[in-house]
DNA sequence: GTAATTGACTAACAATCGTTAGTATAACGC
DNA sequence: GCGTTATACTAACGATTGTTAGTCAATTAC
């Protein structure tokens, strides 16, 4: 009778299940469109009992961030130290890109965080961004390509970052566009496959940096 | 006293003018957390003198968005027909990145409707993304790229889009992070340089499809 | 000039929101 | 066993929401 496989995975408490239940709708509906009688009614008990487990609305947000952030930054924390090398380089994207396939709630969160530009903003970025961008942060052997030598590397850190981010934001309509699921393990080895390969093409790439295209037609 | 220069630009109505306060709000804060009431406060009316315009509330954000498809894809309509070059590849994202800069407010509403994923995401896809996937495109003089060769063509085309895209929706965050206006024309060329040289990078490179890379550490 | 339409307003509604107060029940400490 | 704590509940509040009804001044039609 004594479910050891369950003590493995021990039931979860009401605050975990609150915290479970608010996170996907925040992560879907955003802070101000989710209610809590929506959150309460995920957990199964009523709205006032969420009281017992959180002083407010805004602390259970704040409580469903802090456990996201370091969900998610715990796995990154050993790249802090050593020298940036170009498989690793590899290996952040990599992780990056399955993290947010496993939980794509953050992205999410972030996502409607950025569009309102609320005061939830600047925590995450601190916690999250700010350390893309510690300034002695160079890819080794990559000297003179593109990125390096062109000024745009934040802007390109930036931009594959948001290419993973957009990806899991614009699930739903990736749903409907391509006619698969886009969280499948198909799903994911097309999209690493695809990161990867734009980062091979950025890192060998020896041409000229983009000089401009005449926009008139042919 | 006529104002003939005001006649090139008349004063808009009061239609209009709802039309632009509802679009900056809901691109902002979404659907549900835009209420009728601040959008009145910004034309400087009472919110139900809103509905002698618009029936309801579902009824201006339709209005909003239709003015905002429309407003998009004529630009791009010329593109419908024809033979697709790279420079007319070129030509087509430097564009949709110039759109989008001068108003960010589809991309941001595209984005709510994505992450809520509501009834209001298929008519978004129908008339923005389907046009991208018609069957018979293909780049001229492409057909071996890494791209076109590997069954990754939907992917990388959603993914510069969501690259422009991206940008819009995390400008906020661009803002705090890099400290200068993410719509100032030179954080403007920027994202063209750094898009179009992405674009060069896929399309000349000649590497191998991305092998993976070892994940474990040095 | 008068009638009709437009478009603003105030007042008020039902519903929903976050939140508080007070109560009852089950579990735990000693 | 008994007091304490934890946690669920119902009832109710003030505020805000979208929306409707009805009024009144200004513009337009003829």
């Amino acid at each position: 009778m004594d479910n050891q496989a369950a003590a493995a995975t021990p039931a979860p408490s009401t605050a975990q299940r609150i915290l479970d239940a608010a996170e996907d709708l925040f992560a879907e509906k955003g802070y101000s469109a989710t209610s809590l009688g929506d959150v309460a009614d995920r957990v199964g008990i009523r709205s006032p009992s969420l009281y017992n487990h959180f002083k407010n609305k805004e602390a259970l947000y704040e409580a469903v961030l802090e456990r996201l952030l370091t969900e998610f930054s715990a796995p990154l924390s050993e790249l802090d130290s050593g020298p940036v090398t170009r498989e690793r380089v590899f290996y952040w994207l990599e992780t990056i890109v399955r993290q947010h396939h496993a939980n794509p709630n953050l992205a999410r969160l972030l996502q409607h965080a950025a569009l309102s530009g609320g005061p939830h903003t600047n925590a995450l970025i601190d916690r999250l961004f700010s350390p893309m961008f510690r300034p002695a942060t160079q890819i080794e052997g990559a000297e003179n390509t593109l990125i390096e030598s062109s000024g745009l590397q934040p802007w390109a850190v930036m931009a594959f970052n948001n290419l993973v981010m957009s990806y899991v934001t614009m699930a739903p309509m990736y749903r409907d566009l391509l006619g698969q699921d886009p969280f499948s393990d198909e799903a994911l080895d097309n999209q690493l496959n695809l990161i990867k390969t734009l980062l091979r093409a950025v890192f060998e790439y020896k041409g000229d940096i983009a000089p401009g295209v005449p926009p008139s037609g042919e």
